[in-house]
DNA sequence: ATGGTGGCCCGGCCA
């Protein structure tokens, strides 16, 4: 079963490069950040025509995470489901093939300290505590999506150039560690633990031509799962070519 | 590499 997410950057803009990255890439499961589109302009249709069934959680503008799927696509969730403040909509879950698959849009958090930065870190907490609630570690899980946090230095083009920025702090990456401490495990790193591979670039100065980029898009997987993934991949191709997202999708496969 | 691009939708915000 192959699991992928993408920050796509306003589905409605990509969808034409989606549905041809679906159609190679082939996922059974395909977690969407930042579709900027309300649900009622979903592209519902795009989707089943491929052969996969759909779920958004999004309400226009802004944000806006999704989750397609050719294994099954059940008890879905949007947001915390207890009336926290999700900041937009960051959140949604469903039961996938027998895993239980998160797509995540962590906020940005703009300038350390400040009010959007302590918000990036609540709503982390807010994620830790979802998922005590409402799954099990020993249960097949995947948390997917942008977590806007580059785990460690080697994930950064360079650490030092970034200093006082987002994305690297040591509280962004605790809040990110106890996430992980729930019981997941970066499957990306877990199957590649040498070498800076990122998957994302900002669009400007031909930053990604010259290698300056994050790795911020994880696969999260509970560790049973994860102890079944065979395969994993940042694959930057989807970051090449016309209108592309500023973000490469990351995909894995696992035998549930 | 302290400036720049792209998406929202048309003046700025957000990333």
């Amino acid at each position: 079963m192959r699991i992928a997410t993408w920050n796509v950057n306003s589905l409605n803009a990509r969808l034409s490069r989606v549905e041809e990255w679906i159609e190679y890439a082939q996922p059974d499961v395909l977690c969407m950040q930042e579709t900027k589109a309300a649900d009622a302009a979903f592209p519902t249709m795009a989707f089943s025509a491929l052969g996969y069934e759909s779920v958004s959680h999004g309400d226009g503008r802004w944000n806006g995470v999704a989750i397609v799927s050719r294994v099954g696509l059940d008890d879905i969730e949007g947001g915390f489901g207890n009336g926290a403040d999700e900041q937009g909509c960051r959140l949604v879950a469903a039961s996938c093939g027998g895993v239980r698959v998160h797509s995540v849009y962590v906020p940005n958090g703009r300038e350390v300290g400040g009010e959007f930065y302590l918000g990036k870190l609540a709503w982390l907490g807010e994620l830790r505590s979802y998922l005590d609630r409402t799954a099990k570690p020993t249960d097949p899980v995947a948390v997917c999506g942008d977590f806007n946090i580059a785990p460690e230095d080697r994930d950064v083009y360079d650490r030092a150039a970034l200093e006082g920025s987002t994305h690297i702090t040591e509280p962004e990456r605790q809040a990110l560690g106890e996430i992980e401490a729930w019981g997941l495990v970066d499957a990306f790193r877990l199957l590649y633990d040498q070498g800076q591979l990122f998957s994302w670039w900002d669009y400007r100065a031909g930053n990604f031509h010259k290698h300056l980029g994050m790795r911020i898009d994880l696969i999260l997987l509970s560790k049973a799962l994860a102890e079944t993934a065979s395969y994993a991949l940042i694959d930057r191709n989807a970051r090449k070519g016309k209108q592309p997202s500023d973000h490469a999708p990351v995909l894995v496969d696992v035998t549930p």
